[in-house]
DNA sequence: CGAAAGGCAATTGCATACACTTTTTGCCTT
DNA sequence: AAGGCAAAAAGTGTATGCAATTGCCTTTCG
């Protein structure tokens, strides 16, 4: 009977479950509208039900996967719409944050904010996607934390992790890197002098922007049985 | 054991437990920081552990209780800035739905938010504290449907939900209740003529003030012991 | 006398077994 | 032949048992 978890890494076994799936529904592995049955699951990563049921239970929460009593549980589908009401609420919560970055950062805040953004622009000459995506993230978390809200704070990661399936090939676009980065400037800007009404415009400015150059991507189709089930990573 | 369930109503077990456990942390019969164990609580209600433990995650995902791995799971201590925290960001996401309400409701929408706010006027003149807040609560939610961004609707809801416990003396304050049916007149109003700049500032200003009324229940002492609550009957 | 290490009790995490709900399939009726 | 009903199969929901981790208490050594 059950043996040895495979190589995945700590956590609890029903963390490892979560990211396990939650993988595959970002990676678009499992595709939206599949249906995802508990005993597979668990037979597939040698665990039992139970954790399997947790970790659906908490992907249900994030809204990766939809549950309804006695019915089992799908990977989640994202319209349309909801996928762009989706973006401008990130829009809305970046301004605010961006808002607030204006008026509450403190001086040592401001200072590495600006520091990083100005280290990232060597990224953008070398054209270096990779690191500027990390570097991208890190300017956002400033901003969110900035903020010194700390629900704020939830709200806007949780909407970020959500859209994290539909943002992730946005760099692939010629001349994006450059575009983000006189974005970004438009905001740090404002923020260093403290104008809070401009951060929060560019901010939510900026959003729109990505919004629409992820909108190509909404066209993922659903429901797609998909050859196998389930194969290994991370 | 036998199985028996206690007299609450419908649902599946884990939703009764939600509403059970959830009830008892609102209504401030567990306090904050009290330490929930699963064992006890499957006994006190007569059901087995495992959807007492599904109801516990359901709740942390609320943000009414902490869990820590291996630790166990406490009843959320709500901090002073964070409850201000969520209070602002309640403020801030009320004048979201309220600007976008004023620029997408239709006109069925308006005229059914018009109708019903001057039906509730008649329950301030009787003073029925009890019946205004159900208008009140349907209000609201009639400002976050009307915004028609599903996910700003959840994460209002959400919000509003969070911050449930702290809100729920507001109307003993005298005169709170006219106060409250004029703040919602001017964004009625506001929302009436389109107006989304106006309708978002009084509706963030109607919430500040609830949030002012609601701080004096912050000074709410955490961790106390309490005589004990879950005793063992059956 | 204090501190650290080790053992013991309590509680959580996971596994397995059972019960109930939903869906499918096959047979019977019209 | 089509539709509906019923029984079985599949799958979720709940209960219970067992393993593992945590926190406390005792014991021992500096």
């Amino acid at each position: 009977m059950s043996g040895k978890r495979s190589l995945i890494r700590s956590g609890t076994t029903v963390d490892q479950m979560v990211r396990a799936i939650g993988d595959r529904i970002v990676t678009g592995f499992l595709r939206p509208g599949e249906k995802l049955d508990e005993a597979s699951l668990a037979a597939r990563f040698d665990v039992s039900r139970t954790p399997v049921r947790e970790a659906l239970g908490r992907l249900s929460a994030m809204g990766l996967v939809e549950r309804r009593p006695n019915r089992g549980a799908t990977v989640a589908v994202v319209t349309q719409e909801h996928l762009a009401s989706m973006f401008e609420s990130m829009a809305e919560l970046e301004a605010i944050c961006a808002r607030f970055s204006a008026e509450r950062m403190t001086t040592a805040e401001r200072r590495a904010l600006e520091i990083e953004h100005q280290a990232s622009a060597r990224l953008v000459q070398l054209g270096a996607e990779e690191d500027y995506e990390y570097f991208n993230t890190e300017f956002h978390t400033r901003l969110y934390r900035g903020a010194h809200s700390k629900h704020i704070y939830e709200l806007t990661v949780m909407t970020r992790s959500r859209l994290a399936p539909f943002r992730r090939a946005q760099f692939m676009l010629p001349g994006r890197l450059a575009k983000s980065w006189q974005e970004h400037d438009v905001i740090v800007t404002a923020i260093m002098r403290g104008d809070g009404a401009a951060a929060g415009q560019a901010a939510k400015d900026h959003v729109s922007i990505v919004s629409e150059a992820s909108a190509v991507f909404a066209a993922v189709d659903p429901m797609k049985p998909e050859t196998d089930s389930i194969g290994m990573s991370s």
